[in-house]
RNA sequence: GGGCGAUUAGCUCAGUUGGUUAGAGCGCGUCUCUGAUAAGGACGAGGUCCCAGGUUCGAAUCCUGGAUCGCCCA
């Protein structure tokens, strides 16, 4: 240490400290640095996750931004290469949405007449309307990630490597066109996605429908004839009946109600629901059964022929339920996800009555031109008409409407360009078993079900805002995936600048294979697939950087929230698998969502969102940052407030900060004068936790647990803090350089530990403690050393309890500490005695006694009880345990104590047969008895001894005048250094002892001269005990 | 409606493979200590471990069902 520390000032504002530090950070070029150190050093890889900077960042940002910068540090400190390569996600629906929203539009119409090249440019320029702020926000709250290098989705070089994934994928023949179900608004004209869907669902009331479809022929055990008891909600959709489904494992019955001719089939745990109490089963059958009957269909706009060989038959499918409508479901393969799958299966046509803009079309001869959904009220009526309607009621469920424009959707089978992801789930389960997943059950639980459920990934989105798909088609239905510029360049002749709609919809070229002129397809791709491609398109790999790519492949790091399972970790999996057939990252930390202090989401509309600059300006960024690392397990989601935040700077910050601000007070007043002091117990028991402090926080951030590693920090410094600087102060103010020098080391470490946690507060610690590095953050990590001594700890563990029995004894005894006891007694055998001996300055010290007195057995304090250890005897005797505690019980504890001192066993009879019980079966603890001023614990106890003597009381007071002159320099603003003059005056008792102990007084008081006078002219009173006092001081 | 997770003191959270009387901090009350700390220490009040069954000699812990909250999906 060449220069003495800078002085701390205790009450320092942390926020304002932290400013100081970024500003160290940007002058000594901190975070390039620390990347400059580990060049050429094994790469421990992150990957960015992008966000969207086209709204403003909020504090479940901070929460996972601060996720993603401890383990890049504390991987960097433990000397890896740890690159950080920022990254924007550019593309998508809700960037459209924005600027509609800013244009007063809201339609696809009216979008293309705006101008997709100008619609796209204010998207554009809409991505990055944040930016400014993410960034100063990503600043202030310590993530170092690199910005200035960020990749972003919507580069030309982004939008190329997607290109190219498209086109491997192409090539695999895993890309193709077909039909997806979707929700659509048919106002807007527009699908929804998933999110916007989630949004807009309303208890609505629609008529719920069971209608008969009468049996075309005979198909055992049905006879031609027999009604099919069809249920849907959506009657509407019946002049597109493709189909029956059935559940061939459900049982169904053909049951007859009184008054109808008709036989009815229903599954039979519905039939009491859908026919009657009165009903009579007449058959039971499994659903298998029903499979391939063909039956007339509701309405005849539209054939079986029309549909395939299947049409209008049952068919059997996995999602009938027994629970509400007949057991018998109405399927129309255009609307419905079950229905359109169910359809692919039995090979059925998809044939759409219905136009984009939710009207009949003329193949519904007198609906043509109605909305659908008015339409529901004329077809009911037009069924009973024609006897058609078994039933119909009012139906109240949950359905999804327009958030826009609340319009009812409709789910509509629109086309589509899937990836057959369905076809490498095996490959996808298999690497999600590689990944670490933390916490562990999202592998096996939400994202194992989700692979294991995999359907085809539809890709394309008929919007403007996205990387283009890159696929041409001819009139004769040939296509190209193309897969580079390049490949466009020699197709077309044009190199494109930007691969954006609607520049690259110019481009196009004569077919391949029949030179008919190709025209891109219009769809751009699901921004999931753009977010999913990152590990390679932010580094434009395979164009360029590709060794690059394949050394920073797969992650060993990702950290997104709960809701990416279906997200991002998901395209990151499914692309990864796709290409390169293993996942792209081996851990994941997962975070769970902010809640408000009433446990409720935060959103802009209750108006309960925390702001992060609230806490950020008041408290700091080390706190909030804490706060999220150290309040719970991030997973589990948080109830955020600005108080809660403010709990942990109180509670440790500031603990913290005063250590640190103590030892280097005392530093600089003992300046060149230090002691050469000795090294005590003490000092080599805070050593030794501070080792088992660094072996604990390393376990916990190797294994993502950065919750456990700061709670251990924080038992640590509480240690430090409320134990050995308390114990260590007298050492402090004579300058003992051996107690200097183990608190130093000690912060020094602890700031290492931290640096990763609060780096703010951990710089400012290391660079005025240490400073031999510009920045704690070029530190290496701190290793355990050899400092640990386990049987050292246990003894201050025991030694500390001792004191806490001795304390409650005086509390009981109503005996102030300043008032100096004889002795303590101390019941304890063996180590504890032991530890004890060990460490009884220490303990005299605190319980302020001038010895201890040991006794082995309790015997003339108190008496023994014995219980059974059912820990160890429990599995030895498992049924007969009650019998074994009742037989210890009546064990004489004052034998069995001496018994096991000796180290024997003692027997117990148990169903006639004995058992030797040793000293592990047993457990001794004190009995209380009565008269003695004791305490105790388990098997052991402090006993006090309060009887007073003269010599006593006047050392008692001697304390009391010391206490007093010192609460007087306090008050008269004096320094921890400074030196007095005193005169103390007081009655007869008062003088004596203040005389009796007039150089101690000296020493602690720092006084260099004490005057005791009969009379004192000037000086403030204060009665102790009874006894006046008069102190006079000043300045020497 | 389905899946996943959570539920322990007024609040925030621990609670190891099931084991004796379920803990800590904050807050509250009483007392105490003080050459760092709006700090520390002791004691006290405060618990149906969400509920109901079950397994077990023994359940906060394992199983089943239910409730509430959250998330994801419909």
């Amino acid at each position: 240490m060449s220069s003495p520390p800078r002085p701390v000032d205790p009450n320092a504002s942390f926020p304002e400290l932290e400013e100081q530090v970024l500003e160290r950070w940007r002058e000594r070029d901190v975070f390039a640095e620390s990347l400059r150190r580990r060049e050429g050093a094994e790469p421990w890889v992150f990957y960015e996750g992008p966000p969207t900077a086209n709204g403003k960042p909020g504090s479940h940002h901070v929460l996972a931004r601060v996720f993603k910068d401890i383990y890049p540090r504390y991987k960097t400190m433990q000397g890896h290469y740890v690159e950080r390569k920022g990254g924007w996600d550019c593309h998508g629906l809700p960037v459209e949405i924005t600027v509609e929203q800013e244009l007063g539009i809201s339609s696809k119409a009216e979008i293309e007449e705006f101008g997709i090249a100008e619609f796209n440019q204010k998207c554009r320029d809409s991505v990055f309307t944040f930016l400014d702020e993410w960034d100063r926000l990503t600043e202030r709250i310590g993530f170092w990630i690199d910005l200035d290098d960020a990749y972003r989705t919507l580069d030309s070089g982004y939008v190329e490597s997607v290109w190219w994934a498209l086109k491997q994928i192409w090539d695999k023949e895993m890309l193709y066109e077909g039909h997806k179900v979707v929700p659509y608004c048919p106002r807007c004209g527009t699908s929804l996605s998933s999110h916007e869907v989630a949004q807009g669902y309303k208890d609505v009331i629609d008529a719920s429908v069971f209608v008969r479809f009468p049996l075309i022929e005979a198909e055992a055990p049905l006879e031609a004839g027999d009604e099919l008891i069809v249920w849907t909600t959506t009657p509407w959709t019946l002049v597109s009946n493709a189909a029956v489904a059935v559940d061939p494992k459900l049982t169904y019955v053909r049951a007859k109600v009184p008054g109808d001719d008709a036989v009815m089939v229903v599954a039979e745990a519905l039939v009491g629901r859908v026919l009657g109490e009165e009903v009579e089963v007449l058959d039971r059958f499994p659903g298998a059964d029903l499979e391939g009957a063909s039956y007339e269909p509701p309405f005849d706009f539209i054939t079986a022929a029309d549909w395939g060989e299947r049409g209008q038959t049952v068919l059997a499918a996995d999602f009938v339920t027994d629970q509400d409508g007949s057991g018998l479901v109405h399927t129309a393969v255009a609307f419905g996800e079950d229905d359109y799958r169910l359809g692919q299966q039995a090979g059925l046509a998809v044939v759409n009555p219905v136009r984009l803009d939710g009207t009949y079309d003329e193949r519904i001869g007198p609906y043509e031109g109605r909305f659908v959904k008015d339409c529901d009220a004329d077809l009911v009526a037009d069924l009973k008409a024609r006897g058609k309607l078994l039933r119909s009621e009012r139906y109240e469920h949950s359905y999804p409407h327009c958030w826009r424009c609340s319009t009812p959707l409709l789910y509509y089978a629109k086309p589509s360009w899937y990836i057959a992801t369905s076809q490498i789930r095996d490959q996808m389960l298999a690497a999600n078993e590689t990944i670490d997943w933390n916490p562990p059950h999202i592998k096996e639980g939400r994202f194992g079900d989700w692979l294991r459920g995999n359907v085809d990934w539809a890709i394309s989105r008929e919007r403007y805002w996205g990387t283009p798909l890159p696929i041409w088609r001819c009139a004769n239905g040939h296509a190209e995936c193309v897969g580079s510029f390049e490949q466009l360049k020699e197709l077309s002749g044009v190199l494109i600048d930007d691969p954006h709609r609607p520049y690259v919809d110019d481009v196009g070229f004569p077919c391949p294979q029949c030179s008919e002129p190709m025209a891109r397809v219009p769809e751009v791709v699901d921004v999931w697939f753009d977010s999913g491609a990152m590990p390679f398109a932010q580094y434009h790999a395979p164009f360029e950087n590709e060794a690059k790519f394949e050394q920073r492949f797969p992650a060993d790091f990702i950290c997104e929230a709960i809701d990416q399972t279906r997200g991002w970790f998901y395209s990151l999996l499914a692309v990864s698998t796709l290409l390169f057939g293993k996942s792209s990252y081996e851990a994941v930390v997962c975070l769970g969502h902010i809640r408000d202090e009433d446990d409720r989401k935060m959103s802009k509309s209750i108006g309960n969102v925390v702001e992060p600059w609230e806490i950020l300006d008041r408290f700091g960024a080390d706190a909030m940052r804490w706060y999220f690392f150290t309040a719970k397990q991030p997973w589990d989601g948080y109830r955020f407030s600005v108080d809660a935040v403010g709990d942990g700077v109180r509670l440790f910050l500031k603990q913290l900060w005063n250590s640190y601000s103590f030892l280097v007070l005392y530093e600089n007043a003992a300046g060149e004068n230090q002691i050469e002091g000795e090294e005590t117990e003490l000092d080599l028991w805070l050593r030794s936790r501070l080792a088992a402090t660094v072996e604990e926080v390393t376990e916990a951030l190797d294994g993502f647990d950065a919750t456990s590693g700061g709670r251990a920090i924080a038992a640590f410094v509480d240690d430090l803090s409320n134990w050995y600087v308390r114990r260590s102060r007298r050492r402090f103010w004579e300058g003992d350089a051996v107690a200097i020098a183990t608190l130093r080391e000690a912060l020094i470490t602890v700031s290492k530990l931290l640096a990763p946690f609060t780096p703010f507060i951990a710089d400012e610690i290391y660079d005025n403690l240490d400073g031999s590095e510009p920045s704690v953050h070029l530190c290496d990590w701190p290793q355990p050393g050899a400092a640990r001594d386990l049987g050292l700890e246990t003894a201050m563990a025991t030694a500390r309890e001792t004191v806490r029995l001795g304390l409650a004894a005086r509390g009981q005894a109503k005996i102030k500490l300043r008032q100096p006891l004889r002795e303590a007694v101390v019941v304890a055998a063996g180590p504890e005695r032991e530890a004890i001996e060990q460490l009884a300055g220490i303990v005299e010290d605190e319980l302020n006694v001038e010895e201890l007195r040991f006794v082995d057995n309790a015997d003339e304090l108190g008496s023994y009880e014995v219980k059974a250890n059912y820990r160890t005897l429990g599995p030895r005797f498992g049924k007969k345990m009650p019998l074994v505690a009742a037989a210890v019980a009546a064990l004489d504890p004052a034998h069995v104590a001496a018994t096991l001192r000796e180290g024997g066993s003692v027997g117990v009879v148990v169903d006639g047969d004995e058992h030797p019980l040793g000293e592990d079966d047993l457990l001794l603890a004190m009995a209380p008895l009565g008269g003695y001023q004791l305490e105790r614990e388990g098997s052991h106890a402090v006993a006090l001894d309060l009887q007073l003597d003269d010599e006593l009381l006047r050392r008692g007071l001697a304390r009391e005048v010391i206490h007093a002159v010192q609460n007087a320099r306090k008050e008269a603003g004096l320094a921890v250094e400074d030196r007095i003059a005193l005169e103390l005056s007081g009655d007869e008792a008062m003088l004596a002892a203040a005389r009796e102990y007039q150089q101690l007084i000296a020493d602690e008081a720092l006084a260099t001269s004490v005057e005791i006078t009969d009379a004192l002219e000037g000086a403030s009173a204060t009665t102790l005990d009874g006894h006046e006092l008069l102190i006079k001081l000043e300045k020497a």
